[in-house]
DNA sequence: AACTATTTATAAGA
DNA sequence: TTCTTATAAATAGTT
């Protein structure tokens, strides 16, 4: 369009094709800018070379983002819907399948039973007994559990107790311990027998009468912190 | 730019300003396309009017998809993650769910109870027996029902059955049917007593002995119907 | 990147 | 909307 007129084909000079782009990329930019200045309107433009290269004009005040939603709701389109449309149907799927798993349990709860023929509701009994069996015999399995464990517990308290008692007649009649020997503390100790896993649990200790000759002070002075 | 200069400002004739939007888009329009062939480029132009007219401009051989596609890969981020996200969230929190309900399916068939404490033992138990009750009540009902009707339809039939020999009998008095009395017909009535239902819905025309009067030849031919 | 002859775009009018 | 046309703007080729 000057010094010559021009033929609107490719030009082969790679130089003058590049020279070229970059001119008229900014004519065409600086068109883009008067137009929606003058015209009021929105434009976006992106291009890329023929190397790849991005050159992006758009109007002030809006974004590309802005504009590809606009551009698709307009035209009333989604150009993304395919690449969601698997994981749409995996999610309508998956609330499917909620909705069956909810019913059942509805059903095992003893709702919707009315669309249910003799068959299922004779076999959904059964089950259901089986089950509450097995619910049953887990329920006790589980108690006999804590019975044992806590009559083993018991069974360590009572042999603590009775180590205690045991230490206390053998220290009464130790003739260096002829003074604490007032039953009091023989009663107290018989009073914690029912406290179990914290009393089990710091037994330890007086479990090793041969830890007495540190002195008797520092044994009875432990006792109270079983409190 | 021509005819007189003009300032680069919004054109406040709205006939002006559509015309000048109207005229400079063809232009800007062919300088793209120029410019695409020129130099070898692929050039999108998206334009809103201030009305929110759509127009678009693309190099051939392209499509608006697979500029915005190439746009977010050249520009290394993806407009659209975070509808994706949303949507694999909740896939995620579907799928979450899912797996709850089936861990109660499977603890109400008596699996997976290793983690459950013995109140929630004891509570899943008491609910199964409720559960398992309302199962059985719903259960007898539908059997009471269905023998109700059974016997409703039995009933039916035995009347029909009744009114047949009634009617049978009635006519081996008549003279005018002695020749039809062969014992024959009557046996085969008989033979239709398990038919039940579409015996019963048939029924109701027999049931007028009065029409009798109309000729007990065409009470005759209605029989053989019920084949 | 700047220059400029020339082509092209277009504002205003019809 | 389209055509016309005087003129502004863009730009191809050159420096």
């Amino acid at each position: 369009m000057a010094r010559g007129k021009i033929q609107i084909k490719r030009i082969e000079n790679t130089t003058n094709r590049q020279v070229t782009y970059s001119k008229r990329r900014n004519g065409l930019f600086k068109k883009a800018n008067e137009l929606t200045v003058l015209c009021d309107a929105k434009v976006s433009i992106i291009m890329f070379s023929s190397t790849g290269k991005l050159h992006e004009y758009i109007s002030p005040s809006t974004s590309t983002k802005q504009f590809f939603d606009q551009y698709q709701m307009t035209l009333g389109l989604d150009l993304w819907s395919s690449h969601y449309e698997n994981m749409q149907d995996n999610l309508k799927k998956q609330k499917e399948v909620n909705r069956n798993l909810r019913k059942e349990i509805r059903q095992r709860m003893g709702d919707c039973l009315n669309d249910l023929s003799i068959q299922d509701l004779k076999l959904l009994e059964e089950e259901m007994d089986k089950a509450a069996k097995v619910v049953r015999e887990r329920k006790y399995k589980v108690i006999t559990n804590q019975i044992d464990t806590q009559r083993k517990k018991f069974n360590n308290e009572k042999e603590v107790h009775n180590r205690l008692i045991r230490d206390l007649e053998q220290r009464a009649e130790d003739p260096r311990y002829g003074l604490m020997d007032n039953g009091g503390e023989y009663e107290s100790v018989i009073g914690f027998s029912n406290l179990g896993p914290r009393m089990f649990a710091l037994s330890l200790h007086p479990t090793h009468p041969n830890n007495a000759h540190s002195g008797a002070t520092s044994d009875l002075t432990t006792y109270p912190l079983l409190f």
